[in-house]
DNA sequence: ATGCCGGGTCCTACCCGA
């Protein structure tokens, strides 16, 4: 099975880009984030002739999650358990599909807003570990997946790409991350790559992509039995290189 | 370390991303 993670930086601009891709890579799954269009606005016909069904969570020119399969599957929620009812931002959705559950996530920046923004971001990460323990403890087939918005070590950034106090890679969101491995998850990309540079994300400023200043920012967390079926997990890098790319790439996680 | 790019929207100057 093949499940991907995609932040494509508004879908209606990324359209071409996702249909070439699911042409090439034919993934059974694949997540997307930063739709950036409430559902009405979101291309599902043009997936649906590639033989994709589009579940859709979206808002007003934010955020925005979705999935795209040609499999079956059953979403389950459209938002995270366990943050307020009144919190309207579309930042989750969870399915399942062939007795996995799957989280498709689009974790907060941290970075506007101020302490209340970073504070934010923090209380995802806080529920987000809750809802993995209360998966894991059911025995229940997990993958996490999406743009996590945290460069969990410091090998997952370029040097000096960004301060040390940019909320993607202060203490408090690496230990968050840290914490979501401590459950039992196992990082995809780093499960096949222990070190070196594998990164998803390139600024669109500052020449990023031809200096390869990147990050590592979007993951895989895969529960233990799902660990033992890995076969790969790449970015794919070659996405960033095409004509008004995103500047994320999709990350590409097969399992046995 | 801000706003150099590139999305969005009150359609056009400004907010947001990472």
């Amino acid at each position: 099975m093949k499940i991907a993670t995609w932040n494509v930086n508004s879908v209606r601009q990324r359209e071409p880009h996702i249909r070439r891709w699911l042409e090439r890579v034919k993934p059974d799954l694949l997540f997307l984030q930063e739709i950036k269009c409430e559902e009405p606005a979101f291309p599902a016909m043009s997936f649906q002739e590639l033989g994709y069904r589009s579940d859709v969570v979206g808002q007003k020119s934010y955020n925005g999650v979705a999935v795209l399969s040609r499999i079956p599957i059953l979403v389950t929620h459209r938002a995270l358990p366990g943050l307020p009812a009144e919190d309207a931002q579309a930042r989750y959705i969870e399915i399942l599909a062939d007795g996995i559950a799957m989280a498709g996530i689009y974790l907060p920046n941290g970075n506007s807003g101020g302490d209340a923004g970073y504070a934010y971001k923090l209380a995802w990460m806080d529920r987000l570990a809750e809802r993995a323990e209360a998966l894991l403890r059911d025995d229940t087939p997990l993958v996490i997946l999406g743009d996590f918005n945290v460069c969990p070590t410091d090998e997952d950034l370029a040097a000096g790409a960004l301060p040390p106090t940019d909320a993607l890679v202060r203490p408090e969101s690496r230990a968050r991350f840290r914490r979501l491995l401590w459950l039992g998850l196992t990082d995809a990309v780093r499960a096949l790559q222990p070190s070196g540079p594998a990164y998803t994300f390139w600024d669109y400023q500052a020449g990023a992509w031809p200096r390869d200043r990147g990050l590592r920012i979007d993951h895989a967390l895969l529960s233990p039995t799902l660990a033992e079926r890995l076969i790969s997990a790449t970015p794919d890098r070659r996405e960033r290189g095409e004509d008004t790319p995103s500047d994320h790439v999709p990350v590409l996680v097969e399992i046995s």
